[in-house]
DNA sequence: CTAATAAATGAGATCGATCTCATTGCATTC
DNA sequence: GAATGCAATGAGATCGATCTCATTTATTAG
């Protein structure tokens, strides 16, 4: 490949003038200036960012760590992230923690001796994080995603987890609904999740209902679902509940009508996410909507105000309720499903 | 960030020495050896890739360009991509077309100039596709993902489509299914799209039947699936409809049920790709399962022989029919849906 | 037409790691 | 004790672009 020296033998100048051509090319008289960019057409030049990275001291380079593209959530916001930092000159360095925070120290790594200009990251823990630890030593400016702020001290872009599961709570509530219960992931162990949990009691506690104590699935598949099912049967019968996540609130749902019963008919079933594929099931999902795609933003413009040197302290982002149609009033419901 | 020169200086020995210990410890005293480390050590040294890569010529990683994040099938073969990758060592860079060829050009020469080792790209086309007639004079790895191995020369890592559609095809017409209909998205213009149609066509026509005309939605939006449904209410009653990809086949199932249709009681409805989350809906999608995962594994090894200067002609993966409850015998219909 | 000033260009260092080649040091052998 | 050999280390070049500073060329003024 064709290097900026050959294009400058080629052209008959130095390395110097070659160079200006391209990133000043006013300081170049015209004349030369076309010979320069004659050449590097004829040697198809093309620029080498490795070297200007190390001369620079900047790579425009941005890591990413979500815990895995599987849940559409991560994905979406991901997609907004690479478009909106292609618009700034940036490329996305992307990896996954497969939810292992041993893993996250690998990664994080070895994206620091790329020597990424920033970091994005969504951690399984942000307080009590070795990853946040160590990175609290260093330079490189830091973004955490998902996960609320808090003790870890770095900026943090997402919803208020806490209010959010509140609104949901509150809207069965409003429905009527009394025995409302909550089902957890694989994931519990995740900071958004327990901040889920939190908001949930609240809003029950609020309003003189009991929140139920939660059922937390040790894996996330089809079969641990469906043995769901018989444990919901027990004597006092809920009517309502609430899934920490879109993805366990569809396969949740799914199961449901396959074993016979009717959503939101005999038990109304809401998620948090909001992610596309919700809305076009039938029932829809009810859920709180977190702004993915502006949250990919933001985290892509916050990080590079970081990156220019400026002290960021974001605000949550606005979540939203999503009506759906899995979700209705316990007035008309014959169940035959029990609380725990 | 301290440099090698700095950890040799502490360490009282050469750069090359220094260099040595760590990326040839044999040929080092131990004693010395030591010495650097602890100067690493205690500078917390962190070795600079971008020098290295410049250095070697080499950079470990590889550029990856899909359509969409917003896909699962995409989401989901790059999630296994980033395993694959990170456990020989390299990094992705991800990027995004968003369906659009113009910017898929920008997009590889950006990763180009980034000396990436590799690419792997899903184009919309991949025969007569801009980018790739400008791959094919450079010296960069490029492996083609879901886009099938044609005149464009480069190997290509998928399924049969055109194979598995008829296949799909066949599973509906051994259920009984006559009045069979294929529903593509705003994408035909995608090659694979159109070889999902000949296969459609090809199975009907091996089995006497008529490959209705298809239809073609100019975007994918919920207001466009409603749409379709009078669209549908006409003459002859189809029994049964092929979408091209699973998130049509979703969308559509949906709005047919709100619409208060039956799936698969007045309409069976199949899906192509295979995401995840299609087994957990009730009815769950009966559709063609690419193996996302393993594809993106083969990608990632297939590139990194080529990077090695193998030569590769990856055979096609194997896709599997996913049975599923969007899809019944025709028999039990008692259908008000028309053909078109 | 020359002096003074501005514009254009070139030489060389730099970013950080690594490779080649030369040199030093130590040990083995006769 | 000198010679031969290998192990260990250092000096310097290299990868490709860009920046600083010096130098040359062009321009304007007097």
């Amino acid at each position: 490949m064709a290097d900026l020296l050959s294009v400058a033998k080629l052209a008959g100048v130095s390395r110097a003038t070659a160079a200006r051509a391209f990133s000043s090319p006013d300081l170049v008289r015209p004349a030369t200036r076309e010979k320069v960019f004659n050449a590097a057409q004829q040697l198809a030049f093309r620029p080498n960012k490795i070297a200007q990275q190390l001369r620079s001291q900047a790579t425009q380079m941005i890591g990413v760590m979500v815990p895995s593209l599987d849940n559409p959530v991560f994905a979406e916001q991901l997609q907004a992230m690479e478009v909106a930092a292609r618009a700034s000159g940036y490329s996305l360095i992307v990896t996954t923690s497969e939810y292992s925070p041993s893993r996250e120290g690998d990664i994080v790594e070895e994206m620091l001796r790329q020597r990424v200009d920033g970091l994005v990251l969504t951690v399984a823990e942000a307080d009590n994080s070795a990853v946040l630890n160590t990175l609290r030593l260093e330079t490189t400016p830091c973004l955490l995603v998902y996960n609320p702020p808090g003790k870890s001290g770095f900026p943090s872009i997402g919803v208020d987890n806490r209010a959010a599961s509140a609104d949901a709570t509150r809207h069965l509530i409003t429905l009527g609904h009394e025995r409302i219960g909550m089902v957890a992931g694989p994931l519990l162990q995740s900071d958004r999740a327990r901040l889920r949990f939190d908001g949930y009691c609240h809003a029950m506690g609020e309003a003189g209902l009991i929140a139920r104590s939660l059922v937390e699935m040790t894996r996330h598949t089809q079969a641990d679902l469906k043995s769901l099912i018989p444990a919901l049967q027990v004597p006092e019968a809920l009517s309502a509940v609430i899934c920490t996540n879109d993805l366990l609130a569809i396969s949740l749902m799914g199961e449901l009508q396959r074993a016979g019963f009717s959503v939101p008919g005999e038990l109304s079933v809401m998620g948090f996410d909001g992610i596309a594929l919700g809305k076009h099931l039938y029932p829809s999902l009810c859920t709180i909507e977190q702004p993915r795609a502006e949250i990919g933003r933001a985290a892509v413009h916050t990080l590079l105000a970081m990156i220019r040197g400026e002290k960021c302290t974001p605000a949550p982002l606005p979540h939203a309720l999503r009506k759906g149609e899995s979700v209705g009033t316990p007035t008309s419901r014959k169940s035959t499903l029990s609380t725990l």
